[in-house]
RNA sequence: UCCUCAGUAGCUCAGUUGGUUAGAGCACCUGACUGUUAAUCAGGGGGUCGUCAGUUCGAGUCUGACCUGGGGAGCCA
């Protein structure tokens, strides 16, 4: 059969009736009478299926056998004005081309609903699943709209590296990359291994963050941004965590903390507001299965304001709840789950920013406030998922930033080249990072993050 | 890593106080039906009850360890 199959999503589209049509796919359900088939058939390119009608008594039997669930054919057919209820079009088929069967007696995916644990054991096949195709194609419409966002506003998308030489952000455990034999390590008269010998001649490891890379880009081309992969070796099991994620990191020369909420805030509901344009009917499909609040709550995020406070007012409204919490609140300590919830869920019941925390919970290159106590940080709390977007404005004055890593014995040597960006044209700057998986858990009503990216990276798990 | 819950057919699950041959729906096979919508109806095949050890006359059921998964917590995005 050539190549010119249309998508299912412009067949079911398409006003140009009573014309001869090629459609290539999987099929998802046939339904059998004595003289008529139908034939559910899904090619990704939307969420619903296109209705094949089969007259038995024109193909071959054996054929027809073969159309399972999951068998890939192609169909040359009629476009044609359905007849019967529930779709406005169907192909009425004059030729089957099969292409690859799935013996029902082994394939593992019904037309009956799986559970997403299920599914993670096969996630081979799991994008052929209603669920997985609407994620698939939500995540690449957020990916879209995301470079879009951030071109159309003049930012320059930076390719920072994979692979670093610095420990210096401490953004959790790293990941070793290394050429050595592991099993034999060349080693160091004082003991340990030799790294000098090994491929970089240096220690490295698989990056934290682009961050400190992407703040070099923004002090020379204004607005930048970084999107790719991230990793942490941290031994997390949790719904919210993956040892390999996607972050988002802008850095913009000349924003202060203001400018940077403003940015997270408009950027945010930016994606939001693409999905619910772009992306209707797998919403819609995400909300009638997992989330009936789904639709409700993406509009609420488009249509209100954020709510901006400073950490020492969060902990006073925490202080003053009619609540018992498991960790204790004071000021100094960092806001838990639980806090972040009651603020974001009960409280103000919208997202919620918090500003200024204390410096000593604070990264080393956060820019610190007048009163000493305090660095320009800000987190974008949102509901459900809690922490979205973790940033600040950073410290660009040299001195400031040097007594802060000597303070805190951050081994200076290996960022050298960070601190020559505040002897050389410093400027004040921002930024902050958003987990992209974490956006898409709340895009897509779905509550583990290991269902929101095709293959999921933990501690014990690193199938397909 | 800690706390907690669970693991029974290919999938989703039921299984009483420890007691004869472990059940249902879906899927699969056979048949019925002139357009179905997760089609329907009738019949059929399908099980090392997560693994190992223990208690007992007897264990899917009770105990312990381990494995796997879910939820919560920490670390964080």
């Amino acid at each position: 059969m050539e190549r010119t199959n249309e998508a299912v999503k412009d067949l079911l589209q398409s006003e140009a009736l009573n014309r001869e049509v090629i459609v290539k796919g999987w099929v998802r359900t046939r339904r059998g009478k004595k003289s008529v088939n139908f034939i559910a058939l899904n090619d990704g390119s939307t969420i619903h299926n296109i209705q094949i009608v089969v007259e038995v008594d024109q193909f071959d039997e054996d054929l027809l056998k073969s159309v399972t669930t999951g068998a890939a054919i192609g169909v040359r057919g009629t476009l044609v004005a359905s007849q019967g209820k529930g779709q406005h079009v169907e192909i009425q088929a004059s030729e089957i081309t099969l292409y690859g069967e799935a013996n029902p007696n082994e394939y593992p995916l019904q037309k009956k609903g799986h559970s997403l644990e299920f599914l993670r054991e096969i996630a081979h096949l799991r994008f052929r699943t209603n669920t997985f195709g609407a994620v698939t194609r939500l995540r690449h419409a957020m990916s879209f709209a995301i470079h879009k966002y951030f071109n159309d506003h003049r930012f320059y998308y930076l390719h920072t590296p994979i692979i670093t030489g610095s420990d210096a952000e401490g953004a959790g455990e790293m990941f070793r990359v290394t050429t050595l034999n592991m099993e034999n390590p060349p080693g160091r008269q004082n003991g340990g291994i030799d790294f000098s010998q090994d491929f970089f001649g240096k220690e490295t490891n698989l990056t934290v963050s682009g961050q400190l890379e992407a703040e070099l880009g923004a002090m020379a081309l204004s607005k930048v941004y970084t999107f790719g992969p991230t990793f942490r070796a941290e031994n997390s099991n949790t719904p919210r965590h993956l040892a390999e994620f996607w972050m988002v990191e802008p850095e913009m020369a000349f924003y202060d903390n203001d400018d940077n909420m403003d940015l997270a805030e408009d950027f945010t509901q930016y994606l939001v507001g693409y999905a619910l344009e772009n992306c209707y009917d797998d919403l819609e499909f995400l909300n009638n299965m997992y989330d009936n609040q789904l639709l409700d709550r993406l509009r609420f995020v488009v249509d209100n304001t954020y709510e901006r406070i400073t950490y020492t007012r969060a902990v006073e409204i925490l202080e003053g709840a009619d609540q018992k919490w498991e960790f204790p609140v004071e000021w100094g300590v960092d806001l838990q789950a639980e806090h972040e919830k009651y603020l974001v869920e009960q409280y103000f019941k919208k997202p919620v920013i918090v500003v200024d925390y204390p410096r000593e919970i604070k990264a080393f290159y956060m820019k610190q406030n007048e009163d000493g106590q305090t660095v320009r940080a800000m987190d974008v709390l949102f509901p459900k998922i809690g922490e979205v977007i973790g940033g600040s404005q950073r410290e660009e004055v040299y001195s400031k930033l040097n007594q802060r890593i000597e303070e805190l014995g951050i081994p200076k040597e290996q960022l050298w080249w960070y601190l020559e960006t505040r002897k050389y044209g410093t400027a004040p700057h921002s930024g902050f990072g958003l987990g992209f998986e974490r956006l898409m858990l709340f895009i897509s009503g779905l509550s583990n993050i290991r269902d929101v990216i095709p293959f999921p990276r933990t501690p014990n798990n690193a199938e397909f």
